[in-house]
DNA sequence: ATATCATATGAATAATTGTTCATATGTTGT
DNA sequence: ACAACATATGAACAATTATTCATATGATAT
């Protein structure tokens, strides 16, 4: 059942398969696209944003309410939104002084549910 | 076409539409839960690692074969294959000195699609 | 045993990032 | 115009983290 070991070549910095890295090679994202992957999932990288984001998911909040929700400063909860707007996971509304947030679409909540069913085995 | 304005209280430093707080308060998802999940999206918000799943979900390859497609230091890769052993996100197999790794399941090639998915807008 | 090779790992460093603090912006009501 | 309030933002600081460098481990072949 071993593998062949024939095309095992020596990795004195580089060369080993190479065929196979090869034809990963030519089949790999393109640099640009992975940046921004990483990116977005980066987003999803931090507990803070996390709980805006399934707040959110419930219900549109303002500033205040997140802030109350998650004891946390108003000015973390904002600096937080503002990545989140950049990213584009949620819009935004006015109402006189209050700003109010939410999803910006329903996507998001997909990537949350197979991160969930990830991390509930 | 104005909101009800009724529960907007002041926010001197809490206190807001205390109503949806409290609710969304109720349904929110556990402290550990949330660390779990921020934790699991973490490890997709780095470039590396991301290429290095993509690669492997097309075919299980070995240090050395990651080292040179990514044109990278195999300390680089193998420190960033440890943080991927120990989130499952992929397993391994020996074969004499060369370990070959692979990816631990197919779910992780869906959470990998929803995040092009979103990129690709 | 020894040399060689593939991989792993600890320590150090550089870069990134989340939160706090102080302050600015913009809106409402007087 | 002014005071009060909700939100935004820049700078500073602390914590986290990806990579490098040096070295360790474990396996093969001679």
């Amino acid at each position: 059942m071993k593998k062949e070991k024939d095309n095992i070549e020596y990795c004195g910095q580089t060369i080993i398969h190479e065929d196979i890295v090869k034809e990963i090679n030519d089949r790999m994202l393109k640099d640009e696209t992975v940046m921004a992957l990483a990116e977005f999932f980066k987003v999803f990288g931090d507990s803070t944003r996390l709980k805006i984001l399934y707040a959110l998911s419930m219900s549109e909040m303002c500033v205040c309410d997140l802030a109350a929700l998650l004891s946390m400063s108003q000015s973390a909860i904002s600096h937080q939104l503002k990545v989140l707007r950049q990213t584009r996971l949620i819009k935004y509304r006015k109402d006189g002084k209050v700003v109010y947030y939410s999803l910006d679409d329903d996507h998001i909540r997909r990537v949350f549910e197979q991160g969930l069913a990830h991390v509930n085995e």
